[in-house]
RNA sequence: GCGGGUGUCGCCAAGUGGUUAAGGCCUCGGAUUGUGGUUCCGAUAUUCGUGAGUUCGAACCUCAUCACCCGCCCCA
């Protein structure tokens, strides 16, 4: 009573484990059969790896880690798992591989923030990974398994958003030419707009406070983001990944003012958006990270990946029952019953007895909760070694043998 | 880190200053010593998140505190 699931953490209860089934093996089925393989990351690492891999200036480095340190070890609890991933990929020398190389992945994630409505410190993700393909296809390729993923459970409603960074290259230009844009109407905008101007002006784009927005209108900062060119190599990138996704008939919304809060991002960004989530409105959020093994000490080698929040995915599916056992055995003569039930069993079917060995009524009651038959024996079955098999759905009663039982349960 | 809201049984709740704190669901027992999912009866909160105060009297008013929820920020 006292001591309670700390705050922003959950139970994954049995009455909710079939959803969380239900995700994960959608995920397996979509994902295997475009080749991506399952890896599973330690659940902390080295502080260092999301310092560098993550980006410090990004809030989830910044504020949101979960960090303690053990024999004069910096460690951290995993605030999202393209970074653990990337040093697997390193560490066990896949860019040795013919590419692509290509993940799946499933599992717990930490962040320290002010739990609300779809946000908890701990949660879940799927995410996929594809290392070592530069070519567009491979973009448009994550982007359709997102979707395919989604529809496989019965999500048909959302909205794919797309943009492009750019490169190193053509971004720093981008980031000069937006500071010039927005330096007239600077004064203006909300203090986090003015901190992240010099740091990372890009994320500008992202504020959702009403007085920048209006801003942005009456200075037609949308147009001028737009007209402002990538290089051509990230142009022609774009373009193809736009070709894909048509040839692909995903449906998508073209956002330029779509920027991700992590610093690993080049060229291709995207979001899957719901309108049924409340405020936390994003289940699906990737792109391409040309730059991170590089910056992990690894060959240069361009990767594409996205993550999805599954408590997000879950509050979007509709809850499935709880699954019932086989067989309830219905009986007063114990032993028998828990012979029974053992016999069951080890043909591969779930059933249970009554521990408690009680009145018939009682017991059938239970049954009817529970199981999907009760078998039913007594004193008469035992003597001339049959079944009474009821239906608990239909209430149709026969008597039958052990191996009719068994036929009975498979359909 | 900043705003807003809510705490009465395992769950959903009524009660909003006056002796024993409605009701429903679940659970358990009985009607029914071999037939459930329909019905009927019974049981289950010395106490209203916690602590202090006001009052003859507090679940109800005041203050503090804790917990949870929602929003901002950020993200999945």
């Amino acid at each position: 009573m006292s001591i309670k699931a700390p705050k922003g953490t959950k139970d994954i209860l049995p009455s909710e484990i079939n959803d969380w089934y239900k995700i994960e093996n959608a995920a397996k089925e979509v994902f295997e059969k475009a080749n991506f393989k399952e890896i599973r990351t330690p659940i902390f690492e080295d502080t260092c790896l999301f310092e560098r891999g993550v980006g410090d200036t990004t809030d989830i480095v910044n504020k949101e880690m979960y960090t303690f340190i053990k024999s004069d070890r910096s460690l951290t609890l995993r605030p999202e798992n393209t970074a653990g991933v990337v040093r697997a990929y390193l560490e066990h020398n896949f860019y040795r591989e013919s590419p692509p190389v290509k993940f799946w992945y499933k599992g717990p994630m930490f962040r320290y923030e002010r739990p609300q409505a779809g946000r908890q410190r701990q949660f879940h993700q799927v995410g996929i990974e594809m290392f070592g393909i530069q070519d567009a296809s491979a973009d448009a390729e994550c982007i359709m398994l997102a979707v395919e993923f989604l529809n496989k459970l019965g999500l048909n409603d959302l909205i794919v958003e797309i943009n492009s960074l750019g490169c190193p290259k053509c971004r720093q230009e981008y980031k000069d030419r937006l500071k010039k844009a927005i330096a007239p109407f600077l004064d203006g905008l909300c203090e986090d707009c003015k901190n992240r101007f010099e740091k990372n002006p890009l994320r500008i784009l992202d504020c959702k406070n009403e007085e920048c927005n209006r801003l942005f209108e009456k200075y037609n900062l949308k147009n001028t983001v737009s007209s402002i060119k990538l290089c051509a190599e990230c142009d022609d990138h774009y373009k193809k990944l736009k070709k894909y996704l048509d040839i692909l008939n995903v449906k998508y919304e073209e956002n330029t003012f779509l920027v991700r809060g992590l610093d690993y991002y080049t060229k291709t960004v995207f979001e899957i958006k719901s309108n049924n989530l409340g405020s936390q409105n994003a289940v699906c959020g990737g792109g391409r990270y040309d730059g991170l093994v590089e910056t992990l000490g690894g060959p240069h080698t361009p990767a594409v990946g996205w993550a999805m929040g599954m408590e997000r995915l879950n509050s979007l599916i509709p809850n499935s029952e709880t699954s019932k056992i086989d067989f309830f055995i219905v009986s007063d003569n114990q032993p028998e019953a828990v012979k029974l039930t053992y016999k069951l069993r080890n043909k591969g079917f779930s059933a249970e007895f009554d521990y408690n060995t009680r009145k018939f009524a009682k017991q059938l009651e239970k049954a009817s909760k529970i199981a999907r038959f009760a078998v039913i024996l007594g004193e008469d079955e035992i003597n001339n070694n049959y079944f009474t098999v009821k239906n608990l759905i239909d209430s149709q009663q026969t008597k039958m043998s052990f191996d009719e039982l068994c036929e009975l349960a498979k359909s």
